[in-house]
DNA sequence: TTTTTTAAGTGTACTAATTACACTATATTA
DNA sequence: TAATATAGTGTAATTAGTACACTTAAAAAA
């Protein structure tokens, strides 16, 4: 490895967007750091991967270290390589969004973190490093394939009501959706147990539960299912 | 930077998936390797990042070296980073690929290269490293995003046939598309402009040349137009 | 010159999916 | 028991997708 040694000086970080869904909210978790560079400053949650780590089990480590969360849904999206992305050397970076439940969540700050804080994505702002633009990458491949993916329901309880599903869908996809086309459209897909329950304690006439069926979306995707939700309303292409 | 020194022993590298569209088959640009490792093998074009360069323009100089092109269509897709992918170090790699126009395509191999050569996409097997990975993770991104955006026209000539431009998404979905009702859609997207010219010398009746209208895309692109091409045969949801 | 060959070009009827839209039902709380 | 709040439901109109076969225009062969 000889005339490659000028190369190897440089090392790679991970970069986690771990989204979550609450009082009718997509949310996002980050970190407020404890040290230079940009202390004090609020970060996506990442870490250097060790040398001897592949990739994807860094992500995983990052995630787990900061929720205790493990077997979560995590994608790769993009990798930020600009030349002074880091201030103290040749840092790329390989970003993953995350979907949690947000209630399994419980803090355990990474020693580099001081503060971990869910934030509405609108308020994610004046991120650390290129974060800004790493959060905004990853919501648009979030939104991109939560229309082609059931990921929905890997941000909701595991019984959920049609009425918090079209919550998140509207959340997540920043539009309204229209109650009975919703509901036709996602019960038509036949990937919803009815669970036979309706909510409890609630002021008004309480809604049906159901859960997501995923051995039946296995299934489906292998007679090629398209699962896909459109917009609220469909721009049409004319003159 | 002192605790941080053990991690700067890394590199990383670009690799290019070079599509392109010939004689009715999709075509890719590999390069046969002539050092070790895996010298004598195909390979995708690639090169180490220099320590001073962006992610995005080493792959753009990857390709100009290779091919003399430039301002040619490029987009990330993943990152590869599994420990022991590359046998001299830790080396990850990030995979772009690019579409260009066979024809304006000239060899002018790199010193690293022997041997430049198109290959269609299903006879490249066996490649270097964990190429076959990268490729497949390539194409069915293109095969993705070649629905949904107006990418085909980067792989044709300026001017064409309606005919030529059926058989390449035909070529790349994979699939069969019907004549009439592929006309009627991409006729009606009205992107393309009738250049009221025709082939010649084909011992057939000559078929129109059209030219895609590129600003108009992308008038229609701010005013929410979806580009969408469907399979030959909708599969239902049904139970 | 006529015939053959090859691919270009065209329209319609049927089916499926999407859209817009408003009232009744059921629980709690006042 | 009245008020409040959200759940739950159907249909008609529009648009998009699909299946399908014959005529046209050129070059090449007879």
């Amino acid at each position: 490895m000889s005339e490659f040694n000028n190369f190897f000086k440089s090392a790679f970080s991970v970069d986690n967007i771990i989204f979550g869904f609450d009082e009718g909210d997509l949310k996002v978790l980050l970190i407020k750091r404890g040290a230079e560079p940009y202390k004090g400053m609020w970060a996506l949650p990442g870490d250097l991967v060790y040398p001897n780590e592949d990739l994807d089990d860094a992500a995983a480590r990052v995630l787990e270290e900061l929720t205790g969360l493990r077997d979560v849904y995590l994608e790769q999206v993009n990798t930020f390589g600009a030349v002074n992305r880091h201030p103290l050397g040749r840092v790329i970076t390989v970003a993953y969004y995350s979907l949690i439940r947000i209630n399994k969540y419980k803090v355990t700050p990474a020693s580099f973190a001081r503060k971990a804080h869910w934030h509405s994505i609108a308020e994610a702002l004046d991120l650390a490093f290129d974060h800004n633009e790493i959060l905004q990458a990853c919501y648009q491949r979030l939104k991109q394939q939560v229309r082609t993916r059931p990921l929905g329901f890997e941000l909701l309880p595991p019984k959920f009501t049609l009425t918090e599903l079209q919550h998140l869908y509207e959340a997540i996809l920043e539009t309204e959706l229209d109650k009975r086309n919703f509901r036709k459209k996602i019960l038509s897909m036949d990937l919803l147990i009815d669970l036979e329950e309706t909510q409890e304690g609630v002021a008004h006439r309480p809604a049906k539960l159901y859960q997501f069926d995923s051995e039946r979306y296995e299934k489906l995707k292998q007679e090629g299912l398209h699962f896909e939700l459109k917009e609220g309303k469909r721009k049409l292409i004319s003159t």
